[in-house]
DNA sequence: TCTTAAATAAGAATTATTACAAATTAAAAA
DNA sequence: TTTTTAATTTGTAATAATTCTTATTTAAGA
């Protein structure tokens, strides 16, 4: 995604358009690997070498808030995050702490119609995604 | 559970049976709240006042590596953990915090059902859960 | 009972993340 | 374009969660 891009996407949610988010927001769509907040520090670095640690873990949040970044929990102490935000799964190695995005289309309407009929009780459904633990092989 | 049911869980794995041990798998066979390390040592304090803070993450993560516990990871920076080992999702409030276990056996057959067709390559699966985000009604 | 490898205690160290106050800046208004 | 102002960023200190280290204790087999 060009600049331009990442621009419009905080401006439509009212967000102020500073260096620092384009950069954060930029790496998160390119990088596809899942990063920590660490990682996309020294991914950064490169092109902005002076962010603050702090301004960082805050624009993470709140890119969170408004719905343009997920968090992806894992084992792990640090946490994890997700530039795609459209429905998605996600493989995980416990062992080697990779993680690769899953989508499948089919799942994702077995998934929906399934809730959709399924009436949970006292539980209004956001969001669902599926942790898919194992072992890569081959890598 | 009484104790010797544990006892026995700790001996079929191979570990010793001490009196930590049994008391921090106990608590979370009677705690049903996915319970922090710190949650688990307030619980077990009453009856076990003098456990030491490292002894407590190190006995979780050994019951983690020998599977009869598991890590429930969610947006917080601390770890949950859960002594029901066997195939369940989770209903997640990210604003309150609150996790219920969401048992489903037509869920569980349908998702074992799909991945057993479907062939991921590259992955070997070991263990499959839906983490359900959203927020509690009523409560 | 004795022996010993394994486990625990206590506290220090590390890592990830958050909080705070001062300085800077994006964007709206003039 | 300049000014204004609220929002953002910086840099650093503080906190929270977890891990590490070493001495001591203990469970379980011989």
């Amino acid at each position: 995604m060009q600049i331009q891009g990442i621009q419009k996407i905080l401006r439509e949610k009212g967000l102020k358009v500073t260096p620092q988010r384009v950069a954060i927001l930029g790496a998160l769509h390119e990088m596809h690997n899942h990063p920590t907040a660490e990682m996309i520090i020294e991914h950064i670095r490169e092109t902005y070498p002076n962010i603050a640690m702090g301004t960082v873990y805050n624009i993470l949040e709140t890119f969170v808030r408004h719905g343009i970044v997920n968090k992806v929990n894992t084992d792990e102490d640090a946490m994890h995050y997700d530039g795609v935000t459209s429905m998605h799964h996600h493989l995980y190695s416990p062992e080697t702490g990779q993680i690769e995005d899953y989508m499948d289309e089919q799942l994702n309407k077995m998934l929906t119609d399934y809730f959709q009929e399924k009436n949970i009780t006292n539980f209004e459904i956001e969001k669902i995604s599926l942790q898919i633990k194992g072992k890569f092989i081959n890598n």
